[in-house]
DNA sequence: TATTGTTATACTCTATAACTATA
DNA sequence: TATAGTTATAGAGTATAACAATA
């Protein structure tokens, strides 16, 4: 066996579950958007965003839903002015830091976040629906553990 | 309770599992994806049609990549496209039915895959170093019980 | 000099729908 | 009439880098 073939075999597990992830989280994904966007002509960033707000009520600046969405600045921009421009976020001035801006929710960005909520939830029960409690609970924790090791090594 | 705040609290596990099986997946796959591009000059999709095709030698029709890769048929065409005309896949025509294609690894796409497969390889034992073996076959075996579900429901 | 956020650019992927050729 | 694949269009998201204002 030669040292490709090696590596191959050294770790084939990793990638499979790579894989296996990717392919149930785009399964999910692409049902998720296709819903959200024929009944509520929005998408998935656009709702993940308005998700990060509705848990901060205070709100958060730009930099913070850029680290916490996970994409850069300029992604964050644009999805805010177009959050904005629908009356959905405003951007609130920051006492002490002229240069940036704390994002929230509207009243009316609240109430549509609410109804889009609750009817994204049926769907993901739906996802899961082949899993029991104990299952979720697990998988949960076990993603809990990926996630925390990743961001220990950033 | 009203009816809204009873479907939230009824299942908030299954929402809360969701939001965190994106964040894992995106922020693999944001890595992942960076590092591709860095190395490799190429992109996830790309890879992942190329590895649909490493698993079947005798190659794969664009309808068939199309459902295996879970994306609508003028994607597969575009990714395709590209991908033949740097020489790393080819369109072969298909006995008894010359609508179709046959798209096959080429020499040169075969190489380029495994050189890939290797590093990407090193690169997700990484991501999921937080694991144990254990771990890593209960999620693997947990992430098989969603989707199988997932593909009975469809 | 560093940081916050915006702008400009370019590219990939995506879905949709209309289309061609073949079955 | 149905299927395989392509094309055309439009849109979202992304990264990058240059930029403005402020710290």
């Amino acid at each position: 066996m030669d040292l490709e073939a090696r590596a191959r075999a050294e770790h084939p597990e990793e990638l499979r579950l790579w894989l296996r992830l990717l392919t149930c989280t785009q399964m999910i994904e692409r049902d998720l958007r296709s819903r959200i966007r024929q009944t509520f002509d929005t998408t998935l960033p656009r709702f993940d965003l308005m998700a990060q707000l509705e848990r901060a009520p205070q709100g958060l600046r730009m930099s913070e839903l850029s680290k916490r969405m996970m994409v850069t600045g300029g992604s964050v921009t644009g999805i805010t002015d177009q959050l904005e421009a629908e009356g959905l976020v405003e951007r609130m001035p920051v006492a002490g830091d002229r240069r940036a801006f704390s994002v929230c929710l509207t009243a009316q960005g609240r109430e549509q976040f609410q109804a889009m909520a609750t009817v994204l939830e049926d769907w993901v029960v739906e996802a899961f629906a082949g899993l029991s409690s104990s299952d979720i609970a697990a998988l949960h924790a076990l993603l809990g553990k990926v996630k925390n090791h990743y961001l220990e090594a950033v």
